[in-house]
DNA sequence: AACTATTTATAAGA
DNA sequence: TTCTTATAAATAGTT
């Protein structure tokens, strides 16, 4: 993209294709990080070179995490049998599901409870569920305030004592 | 880039997120092929939009190939008594507990919230509940400020109809 | 969705 | 590889 068009082939000089891939990999990545953040998108890229070294990006947790989320998405075929291990793991994945959906209900249940409905709410309604957590919130930092002041009493007591004794 | 630099941060206007978010996408997978293409490389990519949906590139066969050369190439955990499959079994057990303790300090908070009492919480668990609520404060403010900008960008809409219809 | 003024990426050269 | 620079491409803001 400067000093001369190029034409959309495979670079013949390998020297020349080697510059280019190191500018080109990188600017591609570059692009996927900006893309990430300015949009709020999760992005994985794979990139084998032509002599299989492996180059990655992953913007959110790992590339594992993104490929997960993928096959998910995307059922895969099943290449070879079950090993009773693999069971085991697609056991645990299945409880795991389970459990993520039990904290997403709990969630809407929160969520019902304060707004009044759950999925998309209106304005007033997030209004009026923010108020609620920041009641929450408070009281929270109240508690723990609670708790380290009678932590602070008990080592006072102790200190007490510890004076009296000698 | 263009008229203007932009700051790399999420864009906060939804619309304009959008329409950006469409650009650069597209921006992206047409350097990959591009990439793909001048240097003989293989490329996957996956962007997950903040919505969640999935657009995806593989240059050469398909993504599940390019994720299982990955797979092959990075097993890369283990230290050397498990096997890998052994050693996802664990980390799927561990992250099974540790979801185990979320719902149960999520359950704890309702309770905590009915009852409007601290009494049974330790500080480590209200520590965790009061991330949980400040995460979810935040959310609902992002909530609040999509619906206002939509709001903000129907009313230019208007006010620009009105001016090109008089 | 099209249009440009600018910014950014980068091909070639050093 | 790295730096420089002229130029091609991408794209932010606008229409």
């Amino acid at each position: 993209m400067a000093r001369g068009k190029v034409q959309m082939k495979k670079i013949e000089n390998p020297v020349h294709r080697q510059v280019t891939f190191c500018k080109r990999r990188a600017g591609l990545l570059k692009k996927a990080k900006e893309l990430s953040v300015l949009c709020d998108a999760d992005i994985g890229v794979l990139i084998y070179s032509s002599h299989g070294k492996l180059f990655e990006l992953a913007t959110k947790g790992t590339m594992q995490g993104l490929i997960e989320r993928y096959m998910k998405m995307k059922p895969a075929r099943a290449p070879q049998a079950e090993t009773a291990m693999e069971t085991q793991t697609l056991d645990a994945k299945k409880e795991i599901n389970l459990l993520k959906q039990e904290i997403e209900i709990l969630q809407k249940g929160l969520r019902y409870m304060f707004g009044g409905g759950a999925g998309t709410m209106s304005l007033d309604e997030l209004q009026v569920l923010e108020k609620h957590l920041e009641l929450w919130i408070y009281h929270v930092r109240s508690a723990k305030m609670d708790i380290l002041l009678q932590e602070i009493q008990l080592l006072r007591n102790s200190v007490s004592s510890l004076i009296e004794h000698f």
